[in-house]
DNA sequence: TTGTACGCGTTATCAT
DNA sequence: ATGATAACGCGTACAA
């Protein structure tokens, strides 16, 4: 009968807590959280009473009454600048695969984009005693923000930026760019342009630094000398890629081939290809960086990057740290880079 | 000087509490708790003081020991099926930033698609006392699931999928249809594909079955009688549609027109007709639905759904619940969709 | 206007 | 193997 519990228990009207368990199954809360956390020292018997009230109630612990006591919330914060962008939710969804497997759930904090409306998430009131880890998903962040962060004293992993002193993971961007400009060098290209990122008002400063010292070096090694009126920047968007792309297709000297710091920008030079009537990759090579889902509808050749794994090889840095099982020493995880020739690059063809 | 806050304090390492907020500024942790959150009854001078010691501690509440006593913990729960699908993370950041605006955070949850390895976190044990409120985003869910939703006794606000009795937003799925299927209509075109969604082992079963029906319902109005064997399904993604793409058009009869369920199959059917060598919109015209972001740069013709405004309404009708202002009868948000005619379709050329 | 004291639901310690 | 009980950090009646 409802309401009849115990002899002296009240009806109770919302989620079950663990003295009704203790009650139904006729031990102490004590007894209780030892036999559903599956710690020993509880006897068979007992145990099995008590999870079988615990079904019957519907009981669930109260995570928040649970990290009270424990100072364990099992929940991790991923502080990314946007959701939207194809990288950012590959790497989250990483993360969240290999998280999630191990009991953890996310958090999520969306900063915005440096400069524009950026929302002031970086915050102690926002981040403060919130979570066990966070994972800094290739957001550029102010020295403020980053002293924000050393003063949570929690185990920090850094995906894209390099925050020294925490654990990070990412690919060689200096490396990949290279990989990107040689792929067009040995083509036979040699009136290159490069729509890069720009540094000076970015979310992702340390990639677009990176990216256009790994160019320089490509062309400096094939002794391909440098025009700056083709070195350009965007933001990372189709949109900035299109108009980046427009401008170099409407000089009067116009590029044989361009690169692009992303596929996305990259796309976008390939719809101001369009859009001029210029024919890709007869008169124009475009090569992108990132193997984003839809450079294979473009045919667009690129460098491809692992971008889940990138997500999930932090999840498993930030899990180790959590576990306590990290080593002593900072670690750098550098994933491999590879480029995937695709229909949008051909032969410089003879002048 | 470190570690002499007070006549009987004692010196601590981690994150300061109420406690040594209200020694610091020589007051009670009652009032504390008032002035830190702008409650009246407080004094000016006294409010002054305190928020200067709280600052200089770098305190913050606990959000665990305030939920545990208010009730309230400030997060929203989301539901989704993927991350990386550009239309979940479109409804995500609509929500979050809405959400956050007025202090909510977002613990989200990937459930997954239905039947693969689809993971269970539906769960009592994942979902119980963890969130003020829920945000379901067009995650197909059991019967069972529902009732472990409803047993959560929350606020919930469906998008995409229609849980009877929870608020929802959502545009109309049969209307959608029927004006991309028109569109094909108009331009003349009569033997036209559609390429579905796969109602039986889906995530999107009511999506999937309204554009059916819409399909149906403009072909009805037109009198164009439908070959069934240009009825096909795929499973929302570019290879869907590329495969789906390659087998209508190796029929020995292939149509003229294929209207794809979301942009991201049209997409995918855009590259089944560059593989064979149709050209669009000369032989083929291609309509898709949804305006994605990669639309653009395919010049696709779709028609248009305003996704992150569908995560931002969602989110406001949850607010609404959660500050206790619903209206007492369920609300059902429909929002318009638009034809974006791009370079895709074209007249059917006379036989 | 401010302080005291109790309770939120759980876990950990210690005694049994 | 189990139980009683004291924290965990905060909010809030109620008293002053």
């Amino acid at each position: 009968m409802p309401g009849r519990t115990g002899t002296r228990s009240i009806a109770r009207s919302g989620p079950s807590r663990i003295q009704d368990v203790a009650s139904a199954a006729g031990v102490s809360t004590a007894t209780v959280s030892r036999a559903l956390r599956g710690l020993d020292r509880v006897s068979p018997d007992t145990r099995a009473r008590v999870m079988a009230a615990a079904a019957d109630l519907h009981y669930v612990a109260s995570p928040h009454a649970s990290s009270l006591k424990s100072g364990k919330t099992g929940i991790v914060g991923v502080v990314v600048p946007f959701f939207t962008r194809w990288f950012f939710a590959q790497l989250i969804e990483g993360a969240e695969a290999c998280l999630r497997e191990q009991g953890y759930n996310l958090l999520v904090f969306n900063i915005g984009n440096r400069g524009h409306e950026r929302t002031r998430v970086i915050d102690r009131g926002l981040l403060g005693k919130r979570f066990d880890g966070l994972l800094v998903l290739s957001a550029d962040l102010d020295p403020p923000e980053v002293d924000l962060l050393r003063q949570l004293h929690l185990p920090i992993v850094t995906v894209g930026l390099d925050l020294a002193s925490y654990d990070h993971v990412g690919i060689d961007d200096v490396e990949t760019a290279d990989l990107a400009m040689s792929h067009l060098l040995a083509l036979g290209h040699t009136r290159i342009a490069y729509v890069g990122g720009n540094p000076a008002e970015d979310v992702h400063v340390a990639t677009a630094v990176d990216r256009m010292a790994g160019v320089r070096r490509a062309l400096r090694r094939a002794q391909v000398s440098t025009d700056r009126r083709l070195m350009v920047h965007a933001d990372w968007t189709l949109r900035g890629g299109l108009a980046a792309g427009l401008r170099l297709l409407d000089r009067p000297d116009p590029p044989t081939a361009i690169l692009a710091a992303s596929d996305e920008m990259a796309i976008g030079v390939l719809c101001a290809a369009r859009q001029r009537g210029v024919d890709v990759p007869g008169s124009l090579s475009v090569m992108g960086i990132d193997d984003h889902e839809m450079s294979f509808t473009h045919d667009l050749s690129t460098v491809r990057q692992p971008v889940a794994q990138q997500g999930c090889s932090a999840a498993a840095l930030l899990l180790d740290a959590l576990a306590g099982r990290a080593p002593h020493h900072r670690r750098d995880v550098i994933l491999p880079t590879v480029v995937v020739q695709r229909g949008s690059t051909a032969p410089a063809s003879a002048p």
